[in-house]
RNA sequence: GGGGUUGUAGGGUAGUCUGGUCCAUCCUAUAGCGUUCGGGACGCUGUGACCUGAGUUCAAAUCUCAGCAACCCCA
């Protein structure tokens, strides 16, 4: 027998074995925190990317900024460079000669693209822009890095950088922002919350940030988007300003808001189970396989997957037939682990009634389908396991969301997923309550609810959640 | 941030303590051939490795130091 996967619930062996034996990542490039994209890991971060795509350029323009900011513009905005000096890889040399100003690999491009803002942001007439890019950054991750989730070099950080003329229409854009992204999370069947972060974990820069979070299977929630208000802050650094109807100059409001790779790490993580990957069909690299189960010479069965195959790539699927000598069994296996989501069986039996076998990879079910019904079969069936994969996630999401009242039931809560909790809003109280339970505070929820804060006792409306996060 | 452990074929391991027995063991992978084929087949014949550098030594996978990398624990 090939070697087994281990089982899901130790996920972070699971996690890793699944990322190479499905051959999404190769984590052996010789530097820390960086890895390779394998050609079928590399298909299904393109199918992801291209739904964000698609939700974006609704009306956002695409741009490509270069990796390079010079020391100058980087240093500009105070906040910005406390929060990311420690992680930040300097170009310091061309070939031997040492450069007069030290060059950074973007940790995030906000100094890159604001100074090009300030050429092109003349009137109010230009407002809002919206831009976004897709570029990998680069950060010097100190702590335990962990492919897709934690990594010195992101390769597919989406970010997107938008200018309004007032701070009300930047915050409007937090909301659009928060829209897109929920929805972005909903095609991929991945359940998440939204919640404002406190101020002492906002993004450096920003008024303030709002989280997407989700849950992953040990417990410990992965942060999957952020969305940044930056008020005038780096408008009033970088001088980006637009001139009003009444003629005046006005400083632009700004907002930015990223996803990056961490989102792959999800879908892997919450649709897979103990036979390997399970994929939303939309995003799987390969949603059809059909398998060939020969007998004797085999040639009818062989010819007759032949013909399901063309017809069902010409009917648009992604489909693949696999004819390779292995045997049945162990190519069941096979693409299981790969997360295809149906598997088509072509045998003697299916042949004499002019059937295939049809095989659920969520539900395992099987199902006798005639050829002529093949493709709106699949069709049915492939909206069935998006649904079921939606229903599953957010059941398994929902069991582990825990209110509590007090420290201790916070403390038991975030064992396994995430503590609702009152919170008075003073910083110290955030800072105790964190120290006490050993999670964070993920941040505050928009819906209320009457209660007390669990360390001084005060009464509020307002609920945040705590977890342990990656 | 602090502490610890480890590095041997594509992956997992034995050998390291006590230097020579090791052109290195086993499982898996992989190539060829044959028998097989409705849920991880089997036989035969092959392929393939001691992290990098320096040191100690007649002799280093084995001992020492450094680098790089991986993992674990604590804050």
């Amino acid at each position: 027998m090939a070697k087994a996967l281990p089982k899901k619930a130790n996920f972070s062996e699971w996690y890793s074995e699944i990322l190479s034996m499905a051959g999404i990542v190769d984590v052996r490039y010789p530097i820390k925190g960086l890895c390779v994209w394998h050609p079928f890991g590399l298909v299904l971060k393109n199918k992801v990317y291209l739904i964000l795509r698609s939700l974006l350029d609704v009306d956002h323009q695409e741009a490509l900024f270069p990796l390079l900011i010079p020391e100058t513009e980087f240093m500009k905005e105070a906040e910005h460079i406390k929060g990311f000096e420690e992680e930040v890889y300097w170009v310091t040399k061309g070939g031997t000669t040492h450069l007069d100003v030290p060059l950074a690999l973007r940790p995030t491009s906000e100094t890159a693209i604001y100074p090009m803002f300030k050429l092109w942001i003349r009137s109010h007439a230009d407002l809002p822009l919206k831009m976004y890019q897709i570029v990998n950054t680069f950060r010097y991750e100190t702590k335990h890095t962990r492919p897709l989730i934690r990594v010195r070099e992101i390769t597919s950080f989406k970010e997107a950088h938008t200018a309004h003329a007032t701070w009300e229409a930047a915050e409007k854009q937090v909301y659009e922002a928060v829209r897109i992204y929920s929805k972005f999370y909903d095609r991929l069947a991945i359940p998440h919350i939204i919640t404002k972060r406190p101020n002492w974990d906002k993004f450096p820069g920003a008024d303030y940030s709002i989280a997407v979070d989700t849950l992953m299977p040990d417990g410990k929630t992965l942060q999957i988007g952020t969305i940044h208000h930056l008020g005038s802050n780096f408008a009033k650094t970088f001088d980006i300003t637009y001139e009003d109807v009444n003629g005046e100059q006005q400083y632009v409001h700004q907002t930015c808001y990223g996803i990056s790779e961490r989102c792959i790490a999800a879908v892997i993580a919450i649709h897979g189970d103990d036979k390997g990957l399970v994929f939303p069909p939309e995003v799987a690299p390969i949603q059809v396989v059909v398998i060939p189960i020969p007998f004797g010479e085999g040639k009818d069965v062989l010819e007759a997957s032949k013909r399901v195959h063309k017809m069902l790539s010409d009917a648009g699927f992604r489909v693949a037939l696999d004819d390779s000598d292995e045997r049945p069994g162990a190519k069941f296996y096979k693409w299981e682990m790969k997360g295809v989501p149906l598997r088509i069986e072509v045998g003697p039996r299916d042949l004499k009634s002019n059937s295939v076998t049809l095989v659920r990879r969520d539900t395992s079910e099987k199902t006798s389908i005639p050829v002529p019904d093949l493709v709106p079969a699949i069709n049915q069936k492939l909206k069935d396991i998006h649904a079921n994969l939606c229903v599953r996630a957010k059941k398994s999401f929902d069991e582990r969301v825990v209110e509590c009242a007090t420290l201790s039931e916070v403390k038991t809560a975030v064992k396994k997923g995430i503590a609702k909790v009152n919170w008075c809003g003073d910083e110290q109280c955030g800072i105790k309550m964190e120290e006490g339970t050993g999670a964070d505070v993920l941040g505050e929820l928009a819906q209320t609810k009457k209660g007390k804060c669990p360390v001084c006792g005060k009464k509020t409306d307002t609920v945040v959640l705590m977890a342990r996060t990656y």
